[in-house]
DNA sequence: TACCAAACAAACCTACCAGTAGGATTGTTT
DNA sequence: AAACAATCCTACTGGTAGGTTTGTTTGGTA
């Protein structure tokens, strides 16, 4: 086990090369040279590494789930109101979207079917079952109106949000994207508080 | 000089195979012998309707830009009231995704960014444009509350809209592209219809 | 000192792919 | 039917990409 270290050092700048690429140009626009020579390796190390162009891409999908799920572990540790969580959760995603582009390139491989050889887990599932969860608590103590359908209240969510993050990709290259979010809750928020509605905070974040 | 029927039948085998392969694909992962094989045609008759493959996409953009204003004008001459009309041309607009593939590959296409040389049209601030006109006339006839701001609402709709095809493309191939939209307005519609609301159809389309 | 993971380097292979060239065919016009 | 333009066809080209191979070097560890 000797040199581990350094062999760290190199596979995430590998990863972190590979990840920039791909947010930047997608997959199949980037080739290998691109990347090593972005991550100021040779393409032997590269290839010491990851094996294929396609593990690469794996590699960062996984990063990106780990990420979103220490950012679920960390708001749900706390003890805030179940809506005030799952609008901390969106907030802060937003945010690391916004700065971190193993995200970025995860994101933008979800949405690239038809590229790869095996099919890419998808995130729309766990992230609806998450919000449904926390709608859930939120009503029970009514948080939320009685007559809103958690179920398709979620699923409403997850696809706004996808859809803020799509259209400021594309737009501003997610440069807007907090801002998005944030109206996108005040328009959720007024049909569903309860009349008296309890305050939701709509968190910042510096950079 | 007369153009002969061959060479539009041509034309359009080969612009519709196209789109079926850049849906299903995308741009880059779809190559010109897939196409012309699709198209039942030869490499040199694609060649001499279209001089490059990126000529061939930009030619899907024009007609799915068609398809979308022909809808729109289709709509707009009805006399339905403004916020009806906003929502038939969504539920239009979903049914052609789903029917479409030249609308399904020019929205694929449009979310590929550093793909092509020359950028897209995006079409998100024309959507935007129209959303926030039918939502002004509808608040100018009392059918929409006073309170809410109009351009934020237009961009959350599209915005919302957006995300809904996404994610119904991803997870469904746009199968529930439809019930999407019509949750997303039920959901919508709660917290901006004014008290004693007009009635609001969703219209449903066969295939 | 011997060892071994890690990294470097460069040549090489194979497959594929966008685009071209020039000839053949078809339809229209005179 | 001759002439001509529009359309289509086949074979070929140049280039690139992912990945392999082979051999060498580095530097920490036992």
């Amino acid at each position: 086990m000797a040199q581990q270290e350094r062999a760290v050092r190199t596979r995430e700048a590998v990863v972190r090369a590979a990840a920039e690429a791909f947010a930047d140009a997608g997959f199949l626009a980037t080739s290998m040279a691109d990347i090593f020579a972005r991550a100021g390796v040779t393409k032997g190390a590269l290839y010491f590494h990851f094996t294929s162009k396609e593990e690469l891409a794996f590699a960062i999908i996984d990063a990106e789930e780990q990420a979103a799920g220490e950012l679920i572990e960390s708001v749900m540790s706390t003890d805030s109101p179940p809506l005030q969580k799952l609008i901390d959760i969106s907030f802060r995603w937003a945010h690391l979207i916004q700065s971190n582009p193993i995200v970025q390139a995860g994101l933008r491989m979800i949405i690239e079917q038809g590229t790869y050889s095996r099919p890419m887990p998808l995130p729309y599932n766990a992230w609806q079952e998450l919000s449904a969860q926390l709608l859930t608590q939120a009503q029970e103590r009514g948080e939320l109106e009685r007559s809103v359908d958690v179920r398709s209240m979620a699923e409403f969510i997850v696809s706004s949000f996808t859809g803020a993050q799509i259209v400021s990709q594309v737009v501003s290259g997610h440069k807007d994207l907090v801002q998005r979010v944030e109206r996108m809750w005040q328009l959720l928020l007024k049909g569903i508080l309860p009349p008296g509605n309890p305050i939701v905070f709509f968190p910042r974040f510096e950079s």
